[in-house]
RNA sequence: CGGGGCGUGGCGCAGCCUGGUAGCGCACCUGCUUUGGGAGCAGGGCGUCGCUGGUUCAAAUCCAGUCGCCCCGACCA
């Protein structure tokens, strides 16, 4: 039984002044959560009813195509990322116990389960295998931000693959695409999957599950013809350059004294910065310089780039530039470079463009990329709104959080693991793996960005703490109250999961708190209602009040839910 | 890692420039009234002014250091 007089809902009319996002806001208000320290944050009960609830449409899910629930440490050796090659990465929590002996806090489980692995299995037949567990992931963010939107400490539902070869990983692959699918739309919530990048360690394939709002802190490229991808990798066709200049024989030089920036060459020489190409001075491997150029209305891309070159790339500082690429900052061009040269796919063809002339005096115009310079062609540029998706649709960009990501992991971890098995020709064979994680909280602070009104959250009715709020304007011993303690235990009777707001406060706070909370249905009974027989109903989302007879208005209710979204 | 901001009762803030023994709104407690949209009156409680050191007769206020938190960017296996 949930009583609100007998509950921990702290509840505040202002939000603390350094909450920004809507979701941090709204679930500080409700008494959902509280923070501990830079992203530490406790769940206080509603708001873990939330996570409960979030966590048991995963677990529904995960258990229906075959994989199994189990649980691993926090808490591991040091020596095991070592092995795998993660130690390094500055993210890891690391610590030593009482006699020095160095451990670390699991920023995911890849490690811990392919160590189990390699020792368990052994054979084809003990293929394939899909397990998951929810734990608490560590990692030291360099900044944590928007409540429970990014925070050091979180709990995961990560679940592993494990395969024979690719094409068996390909079948788990789709398994947890489907049920991924379906617990996105169990939740309520609106979702999209895209492509996304595979990083630099290794993969070959990944999706990441999308839900748009304004917090997120990805850039999602998205069609009308179903294009969608991160614009980490998100690929299109350039709008057209207007007002291009015509082409010349040759380059020629023209004085463009000081002009440094893309604003100033086109205001000196009257041309639109789609005409310019700009060059960026950047290190491949943090050694070797290469000349990337795109168009001039155009945004580098570094991780396209990374990824055409099978290479982390970074930009090159200010004395690399005179030292390594031998010109001026600012000035840089790829006629006469003395260092190679890469161009993005969008200045193919392009004729009468004008490119710094490495000399702080004059740019060239007239310049055709392929005839003045002959560069390694890639895609590396950053998609744009209005741009083209491959089916012809136009592009448009909106911010989404990451709820979830699948990841074929190949053989990444299984290889300096040693998580091997005999083929039936007694061969050892690597085992090949795939990744899946979901962030349960992300999910319930993507619900309450996207669904909350000026009142507060609308919570979709599958992950709401509860499923009704039953609000009485009786006080003890009051015709009111004792109406509703009946329908309560009947409400309860129906499989209703029920809080009760018993409390001894004003009407309008009742409903002010109800509706912060944002349970899907609000049930009220009031002296006024009672002398009609009824009890008022109002359906959080979109507000709609009717009223129910009070015989029979348990089941009525809980039917009326069951149809909300 | 670069830039910016903020630490004063549970929350939101004022006071700081110009040093003189801490204040407002909400919340909280008691009583009475009120009871279908954050109610009224009266009374009351709650503060090492983030911390440390310095200047001074005197520090929330000035100086130095330090810790914490937030925002923008970078980063995010």
């Amino acid at each position: 039984m949930t009583r609100l007089s007998n509950y921990l809902l702290p509840t505040e009319k202002e939000a603390p002044a350094d909450a920004e996002a809507v979701s941090h806001r709204l679930m500080v208000r409700a008494g959902l959560v509280r923070q501990l320290g830079a992203g530490m944050w406790t769940y206080l009960p509603a708001g873990w009813r939330v996570h409960r609830r979030v966590e048991q449409i995963i677990r529904e899910e995960m258990d229906a195509i075959g994989c199994h629930e189990m649980l691993m440490p926090v808490l591991q050796p040091a020596e095991l990322w070592r092995t795998s090659g993660r130690y390094a990465i500055e993210e890891l929590f690391k610590l030593q116990d009482r006699r020095g002996a160095e451990m670390v806090l699991a920023m995911s489980h890849e490690e811990a389960l392919t160590f189990h692995m390699a020792r368990e299995v052994r054979s084809y037949r003990d293929l394939p295998l899909m397990l998951y567990h929810f734990q608490v992931k560590e990692r030291d963010e360099p900044r944590p931000r928007a409540g429970i939107l990014r925070t050091r400490e979180f709990i995961m539902k990560d679940a592993y693959s494990f395969d024979r070869d690719e094409e068996s990983l390909a079948i788990s692959y789709d398994a947890q695409t489907r049920a991924y699918d379906r617990i996105f739309d169990r939740s309520g919530l609106e979702w999209y999957s895209v492509e996304s990048d595979v990083g630099m360690m290794g993969g070959f394939g990944a999706h990441e599950y999308m839900a748009p709002c304004a917090a997120g802190e990805n850039d999602v490229a998205l069609s009308g013809a179903g294009y969608a991808a991160n614009v980490e990798v998100a690929a299109a066709t350039p709008q057209p350059v207007v007002g291009m200049p015509g082409p010349l024989e040759s380059p020629e030089a023209v004085e463009t004294p000081g002009a440094q920036t893309i604003a100033e060459v086109t205001g000196q020489l009257g041309v639109p910065a789609g005409a310019l190409i700009k060059a960026l001075p950047i290190l491949v491997a943090d050694e070797e310089p290469l000349l990337v150029l795109v168009r001039g209305d155009h945004r580098l891309n570094e991780i396209k780039l990374a990824n055409a070159l099978g290479r982390p790339v970074r930009a090159a500082g200010e004395d690399e530039l005179e030292r390594l690429f031998r010109a001026p900052a600012g000035f840089i061009g790829p006629v006469g470079s003395h260092v190679p040269v890469l161009a993005d796919e969008a200045l193919k063809g392009q004729t009468g463009m004008v490119a710094g002339a490495n000399d702080p005096e004059r740019h060239l115009r007239g310049v055709e990329p392929g005839r003045d310079f002959e560069p390694r062609w890639a895609d590396v540029r950053t998609v744009e709104a209005g741009d083209t998706c491959p089916a012809g649709a136009e592009i448009r960009i909106e911010p989404a959080i990451e709820v979830a990501n699948i990841f074929k992991l190949g053989t990444r971890y299984s290889e300096p693991l040693g998580a091997t098995y005999l083929d039936e020709g007694g061969n050892e064979q690597l085992v090949w793996m795939g990744s899946y994680g979901i962030g349960p909280a992300r999910i319930a602070a993507a619900a309450v960005e996207q669904f909350a009104d000026g009142q507060g959250i609308s919570w979709p009715r599958a992950i709401a703490p509860f499923d009704i709020e039953l609000v009485t304007l009786g006080k003890e011993g009051e015709e009111a109250r004792q109406v509703a303690d009946r329908l309560y235990e009947e409400l309860a009777a129906e499989g209703a999961e029920v809080l009760y707001d018993d409390r001894d406060i004003n009407p309008g706070g009742k409903f002010a708190d109800a509706e912060l909370l944002g349970c899907p249905l609000r049930l009220t009974v009031g002296k006024r209602g009672i002398e009609s027989g009824e009890a008022e109903v109002q359906i959080r989302r979109g507000q709609r009040k009717s009223a129910l007879a009070l015989d029979g208005a348990a089941k009525a209710a809980v039917e009326l839910w069951r149809g909300l979204p």
